[in-house]
RNA sequence: GGCGCGUUCGUCUAGGGGCCUAGGACGCCGCCCUCUCACGGCGGUAACGCGGGUUCGAAUCCCGCACGCGCUACCA
């Protein structure tokens, strides 16, 4: 076939003198070099191969084994490599007929031909922090720590432990309506919590008023700010015009009152605010760690306010004033702030500092799209915690939203995660906050901590949500003995109750329960008889023993482990889902075990009847 | 509306011109562990937003479009 093939001309591959050959050997060879065994020309990537191949080379040679299996297949396979390759070939060809084949053919031709130290590294890394860094975490103290807030804060205490920099903390409560003093304490637990320490503050924004003060004397003196009169209405209708037209909605207020006008404005008793004048013929530029150059027109940037007409400063004022006072050589914040960035910028230049290096990380988002919040369900990490995850486990999930460190990995301890992180593959675009993920690995940090460290966890958790005091006396020993049981199948430290619960309740069975259990009443009062029968007479009540005998009476009754088991289940624990069947009866011994039963046997009993 | 940013399985991601027949993790589905629900193990499902261009070759580079998100305050 494949000889028809070559006589009649079809696999002469691109007419470029290359000839194809019946020959013994078992490797497709072409020109010199070997390529793959033959079974991979199939490959698409073969033609890709051998193209690269023919292109350098201008004469194929293809060399073909005798009676090789397929000789159709690999006939086919070769003229379809000739005519995806002929305008390969001829590329080149052309190319090189006109004295210049080109970096990139190069390059390919060199990758193709494995001499990899040859071939060009194509675009350049991002670049990491591998300076020391002088960063900050600066929440306004309106709320509780959010989750994305969190991964913030983590960020920048990654870069200061991995650099050997600074970790500052800046409390932003200019805005003095909305912040308190138990928000900025819950923030300060809540990085506790994580284990996230910082090394110099809190410090409060509200108590930098003079440095702030100071420096806007310094920007009316360099003239970058003026006093603006404008209205809100004035205001709104310049904005509204700008829409109108299309243009982008910015604000300038009027610089150029007369004496009288201006005596005329403080007559009616206004106040004006402080705005900064933008050069609107200029750019800023932000050279992003994470997103490349960002450009913005300052035409498109408003006469931002730097002063209220009270006199306090603003947000970007006392932002841009603090990270340049304070040093901070690089800040890392959420994407939200990115077009604060180039204002802050100008208030810097304008004061004769020196603009930081910036970072802006991508939102968290929640599963709408949206930006991650309160709607949301747990969006802070203070319900977290009482929701029952593990400081580790919410650390990992909080790292690996928006930064990777390869491709599989995902779990790290906390100094790991020091070692490796770089923010050069922080990822560029906005991550979903996945709950799910969150659980499984807490479950997983849960199973990994040994026993009686996990007792203590758990007792730590139960007592702190008020759990065992509700519980009354001897609940707190009841936990810890549940606790080996509880621990390989718990997802959180939350999901107790619904594991448990059952040990600290009067012998009850929920309705889900009751309704498995009384689909065939008969059935089930015989396997719980059964199961009775074998432990009411058990001395030594351990779970091995108590795995013995029922394993044992379910192969008497040649049941189904799940047709037999589940009653029992529902039978001592009136649980669907519970700790394990024998560690559970282990946990309450014979006496409440068989007391338990045989409740439930009457209760089937007295419906068995009256049916 | 303006400005900015983003777009790979449902979700988090790997990927930086040929190592991609697009890999991993979570979820989901199935099987196994005859200790059930669960845990664990094994397997399966599933993605490069669209259209052009550059190139012998594009998930990768360029352009356009679409969609999404953020910002657009005398809030931070």
């Amino acid at each position: 076939m494949l000889d028809q093939a070559l006589d009649r001309g079809a696999v002469d591959v691109a007419g470029l003198g290359g000839r194809l050959a019946g020959r013994s050997g078992g490797d497709l060879l072409v020109g010199r070099a070997e390529v793959d065994q033959i079974e991979t020309v199939a490959h698409k990537r073969a033609h890709a191969l051998v193209g690269g191949l023919a292109a350098e080379a201008l004469d194929l040679r293809v060399l073909v084994v005798d009676g090789l299996p397929g000789a159709r297949v690999v006939g086919e396979h070769l003229q379809a490599l000739a005519a995806d390759r002929r305008a390969a070939v001829d590329g080149v060809a052309d190319a090189a007929a006109a004295g210049d084949v080109g970096a990139e053919t190069h390059r390919a031709i060199l990758r193709a031909r494995r001499y990899p130290e040859w071939v060009g590294k194509g675009k350049p890394k991002r670049r990491g922090i591998d300076v020391p860094a002088r960063v900050r975490f600066a929440p306004s103290p309106t709320g509780s720590l959010h989750v994305g807030g969190a991964r913030t804060a983590l960020f920048n205490w990654l870069i200061a432990r991995n650099t050997g920099g600074t970790f500052v903390l800046r409390v932003e409560d200019t805005d003095r309506e909305r912040s308190t003093p138990e928000s900025e304490a819950e923030i300060l637990r809540a990085l506790t919590w994580l284990g996230l320490d910082w090394d110099e503050g809190p410090l409060r924004q509200s108590e930098r008023g003079q440095a702030h003060q100071a420096a806007v004397e310094r920007l009316r003196q360099e003239g970058a700010i003026y006093a603006a009169w404008e209205t809100e209405e004035e205001l709104e209708a310049q904005r509204a015009a700008a829409r109108a037209d299309k243009r982008a909605p910015v604000v300038r207020g009027r610089r150029d009152h007369t004496e009288d006008e201006l005596d005329a404005l403080r007559a009616e008793g206004r106040e004006p605010v402080w705005r900064f004048a933008v050069d609107t013929a200029g750019r800023t530029e932000i050279d992003d760690y994470v997103r490349g150059t960002v450009t913005f027109e300052h035409a498109a940037i408003e006469d931002f306010v730097v002063a209220r007409s009270d006199g306090s400063p603003t947000y970007n004022l006392a932002a841009a004033v603090d990270d340049a006072e304070m040093g901070i050589t690089h800040v890392v914040r959420g994407e939200d702030h990115i077009s604060n960035t180039p204002k802050q910028m100008m208030i810097m230049r304008a004061l004769g500092h020196e603009p930081p290096e910036y970072a802006h990380i991508p939102l968290i988002l929640g599963p709408d799209k949206k930006r991650l919040s309160k709607r949301h369900g747990a969006a802070s990490v203070e319900e977290l915690e009482s929701a029952g995850f593990l400081p580790i486990a919410a650390l990992n999930a909080l790292a690996l939203c928006g930064w990777s460190y390869d491709d599989k990995t995902t779990m790290f301890t906390p100094e790991e995660l020091v070692e490796k992180f770089s923010i050069a593959r922080v990822s560029k675009s906005p991550a979903v906050f996945d709950m799910k993920r969150l659980e499984v690995l807490n479950g997983r940090y849960l199973r990994t901590t040994p026993d009686d460290e996990f007792a203590d966890i758990l007792v730590a958790y139960l007592t702190d949500t008020g759990y065992l005091a509700e519980r009354g006396d001897g609940a707190e020993e009841i936990a810890r003995r549940s606790a080996p049981a509880v621990k390989r199948k718990l997802g959180t430290l939350g999901d107790y109750d619904g594991l448990a619960g059952w040990l600290f309740r009067p012998h009850d069975i929920e309705p889900e329960a009751w309704e498995v259990v009384t689909k065939d009443v008969k059935h089930s009062v015989q396997v719980i008889g059964a199961g009775l029968g074998r432990i009411e007479t058990l001395e030594e009540f351990t779970v091995e023993r108590l795995r013995e005998e029922l394993s044992d009476q379910l192969h008497i009754l040649g049941e189904a482990a799940r047709d037999f088991l589940e009653p029992q289940r529902i039978a001592l624990t009136g649980q669907l889902v519970s700790t394990g069947i024998y560690e559970s009866l282990e946990m309450v011994g014979r006496d409440e075990a068989v007391s338990r039963y045989r409740s439930t046997l009457a209760r089937l009993a007295e419906l068995w009847q009256s049916a």
